[in-house]
DNA sequence: ACTTTTATGAAGTATTTATTTCATTATATG
DNA sequence: CATATAATGAAATAAATACTTCATAAAAGT
């Protein structure tokens, strides 16, 4: 993907650099459009190190000095320009696409688009204040749909602590019999819709609970059973659907959530971090 | 017609230019690539007249010196690609977005976009080459990026039935222990990169297996530890990163599998056709 | 905990790049 | 064609930028 080598060596060397070094390659790698522009002293300044490391960065990749690495970066960025032009020309013939990636990907965006289009804020801001203030929150989502539902599982449950996804294996009654009028449970669902699914958000509702339904299609079998509904397109030119789009509304109400009740989200964020530091999670 | 002001200003001065102005206005409207790079000196020596007349130039046009009309020129450059790339940044009338979906969609608009443009699709191809001629495929994929692994998994165990996840609660090392050469690992990690996803693929690298990363950034400290790197953007503007475009890189694997063994794999969901009927699994 | 090694930035020096000067050449004008 | 005017590039000077040195601080090793 790049066609010029200074990237490459800043990844081939990314392991014996120094502090500052990776701070430089990480600025020069994600301001590739302006970084190639500036002086030493500078692209010193916007990183936050002294001259000096700057210059010693481009001699550690072998390069004859700092103007040296600057050619190669303005190289870099010439060569890049052109090729993302092709390459939208070539997204931009009607539909006939050379490769997967190009054609999946490009239907992703479209999804997105579409989702974002269609989306009823309305219900999104009703969710939001339901996630906010149910007491505790269950999470319906099988086959496929289980990876999506596990990470709104974790990210929620990271936040409020009150959340918790039915899976398949569980003894399904034992988690469902909790459920009370004021919880929230949600429930995801998409093109083969598993009859789990219904019969579970059913039971929910009969119990007096919240639903929220994710769904791709607005005459999907789960559309009745909500009290709130977000639709999401997955359709891309596959046998599997896309789950970008709905991950993406999950992405929302998690950040719409947290956003909203910062103080308290942050004190647990601050929390966990010392737990992470103590068991020594995290790399770097 | 051009996109900065620096050009407007060269075709209306246009006529009262003297002669070597004229050739160096004309070697900047041609070069608009390469020529916001050159020193005074160079551009002259490339024009063809003597440095002074380039400073000259810079003057003519009401500029502060050379460095500025340079400066000039740069920023036009920079307009130009991004005008050409972001294409959908789709946002308020007013630039700014009003609520946190059209933000998040947004953002994960752009983030397909900037992961088509970035995509390795050489390394895409021998990724989807070395999934097809594994002979066992794993999974590694912790903590919130379990989500993503697991979906994978589920689709590719669907296909091809030699495919499992490493989990974290498993007593790893049975599992690791099976790994052979002609394995398969492929490992996903993104922003604060979890210690035991580098520990188990450094050591599936020692077993002599294949690696596949799908990662956030070409200074992830994954990035050294694959044979081949699929590199998706993440960032949104929350607290969490965005498995959108990774998601999507997925489904491209995934379909592009399915389509290179198509024949093998109709069969296999004909067969599993035949297994969710029996069991009444789905709606419809 | 201590020593050795390595990395760092401030300050000084060298080099490159921009600008000005000035003698020369080209162009225009009567 | 002579003269005035403007434009030019080589060389000198000024400014900006790159590089080196060195004392200090951070890591790594023992």
């Amino acid at each position: 993907m790049f066609e010029n080598e200074v990237y490459e060596r800043m990844i081939n060397y990314q392991e014996t650099m120094s502090k500052s070094h990776k701070k430089i390659a990480n600025y020069l790698i994600e301001n590739r459009e302006t970084a190639p522009f500036l002086t030493a002293s500078k692209l010193a300044k916007h990183v936050g190190v002294g001259e000096a490391t700057v210059i010693r960065f481009a001699f550690f990749l072998n390069y004859k000095g700092y103007p040296d690495l600057q050619r190669h970066l303005q190289e870099a960025m010439q060569r890049k320009m052109t090729s993302a032009e092709v390459l939208v020309k070539t997204t931009d013939k009607d539909g006939s696409t050379s490769d997967v990636v190009t054609e999946i990907l490009g239907d992703d965006i479209q999804n997105l688009k579409t989702t974002l289009n269609q989306l009823n804020t309305a219900h999104f801001e009703q969710a939001v204040q339901e996630i906010i203030d149910a007491n505790r929150i269950y999470i319906i989502a099988y086959r496929s749909a289980a990876s999506i539902g596990s990470f709104m599982e974790f990210y929620l449950d990271m936040v409020l602590q009150n959340t918790e996804m039915i899976r398949q294996g569980d003894g399904v009654s034992e988690h469902l019999l909790d459920i009370k009028e004021n919880d929230l449970v949600i429930g995801f669902g998409f093109a083969r819709y598993t009859k789990r699914t219904v019969e579970v958000l059913k039971y929910a509702k009969q119990r007096g609970a919240k639903t929220l339904i994710i769904t791709d299609h607005y005459m999907s079998p789960l559309v009745p059973l909500g009290d709130l509904k977000l639709i999401a397109a997955t359709e891309i030119n596959s046998f599997i659907d896309s789950f970008s789009a709905p991950l993406s509304i999950v992405n929302a109400l998690v950040t719409a959530v947290t956003r909203a009740e910062h103080v308290k989200v942050e004190k647990r964020l601050h929390d966990l971090e010392g737990l992470w530091d103590n068991f020594d999670v995290f790399e770097e």
